[in-house]
DNA sequence: ATAATAGTGTCTATGAGACATTATGGG
DNA sequence: CCCATAATGTCTCATAGACACTATTAT
């Protein structure tokens, strides 16, 4: 705003969608086909352009889910993850993309929706490799949302929200396990879990059927922020690597 | 994107600029008193819209900060700090704010440059109270982007970007008490702080003059990313309190 | 000497990690 | 009985927090 009377330049703004589940102990992240120009036929996030000027992001966000996914999730939590507005990053012209993550349990197998040509869960790992090449920047999006999930696990009580209502300890340690891509020894972690005071609460219900001893079940405690954090194992620095 | 020749809404995009500094051992934050309609004569922070539609996000920030407050700081390192784009947020339409952060040692006075009436340094925590209200919706934006700060210094090594090129201990001592708004047992401190490979290491200029024991002189270390983390103090959960 | 700040040592409680052991179900 | 998984206990080492003490300058 230089000018009195200038006006400044509008830009395209769209929303992706980097949802996170877990599927056989593994994180899966939610893709769909394109099926329109540019990167047709390629995978990419869900996500597209506002629909009206004055429509919320948040809004926006779940009605593309909606619509491109068949997933009417109106309860899933979206959370804020970054922009993405690098010139030319789009071959449509300034597109800027608000890009907000999503975590959730086992979330049903996904049908296309009326823009896309599929929808699919995807392993992470394999996008973060490149073994599976997306559409725009999304593969550096979905890498962004993975690094902040596995943050998030470690002062949040996020991960009994990747299980359902009610889950054996075991259930929890899957999915640090998953997400952190690390194993955990189950003994230190039923200890330190069931320590971290609100975090998880025994649920009265019937155990878990399975062989070998049936397990309790707990379910979500009122803690949101875990204190202690359950600090994910690092490498330790030794003064001389490339990096850290 | 839902017609085929359909074309998305444009909205007007924004920057805005958490500029956090020390002074006097207490965290301050940029403000510029507005010199135009809405807001005008209200401090908020710098910030403006994108000149050209092919403006990056990054280069419009840096445009603003000399712009509104003559700080020509071409190597302040910005961060993407969040997304704020509710409608109604801002009188003139459909604003979407694309908020960084950046964090600096002893910053000069600002002084106003062309489309600001005013700079200042103002402490975060009278505006964090209320007792300094901002433009728009920039008390929220502050508060988000003190607690992002907060966060850093536990996991990062960004405590000594607040420092000079050499400090003492006890600076950087001062800056995780500034941040954080608790004190801090010196001695703990001190071996924490050695112990933590990669985070500092020695300046072999000369010692701090001041009254008592002259302090030795450290400059930052290689590492990025600390580990352990410097764990802040936070009140224990009892089960009952409202939040945690 | 005294004041003031820098830097080190020591003690204790707690948590992390490794791993043995017992408990409880189904064949 | 054996097998499989759940749940608990024990040991050791590292760290956090509290705080006494020594060191080095200026006045």
């Amino acid at each position: 705003m230089t000018e009195a009377h200038w006006t400044p330049p509008a830009v395209m703004l769209a929303v992706d969608l980097v949802i996170l589940t877990l599927r056989d102990s593994r994180l899966h992240v939610l893709l769909v086909e394109r099926g329109v120009e540019p990167y047709k036929g390629s995978w990419a996030l869900p996500g597209g352009f506002l629909e009206h000027a004055e429509e919320d992001l948040a809004t926006a966000a779940h009605r593309e889910l909606a619509e491109e996914a068949a997933m009417d999730v109106e309860t899933l939590h979206l959370e804020h993850l970054n922009v993405y507005g690098t010139p030319g990053r789009d071959p449509r012209g300034r597109v800027v993309s608000v890009a907000y993550l999503a975590i959730a349990p086992g979330l049903p197998e996904p049908t296309a929706g009326t823009d896309a040509a599929g929808a699919r869960w995807q392993r992470t790992d394999q996008v973060l490799c490149g073994e599976l090449e997306l559409a725009f920047d999304h593969q550096k999006i979905v890498a962004d949302g993975v690094e902040r999930a596995r943050a998030k696990l470690e002062r949040s009580s996020l991960a009994t929200a990747f299980c359902g209502p009610t889950f054996t300890i075991t259930d929890l340690q899957r999915v640090y396990e998953a997400v952190w891509g690390i194993p955990l020894d189950p003994r230190n972690f039923y200890r330190k879990v069931q320590k971290s005071s609100g975090f998880i609460i025994a649920a009265d219900t019937d155990r878990k059927v399975t062989t070998g001893r049936p397990a309790r079940l707990f379910k979500a405690g009122p803690r949101k922020d875990l204190y202690p954090p359950m600090v994910r194992p690092t490498e330790p620095f030794d003064m001389k690597g490339p990096e850290g």
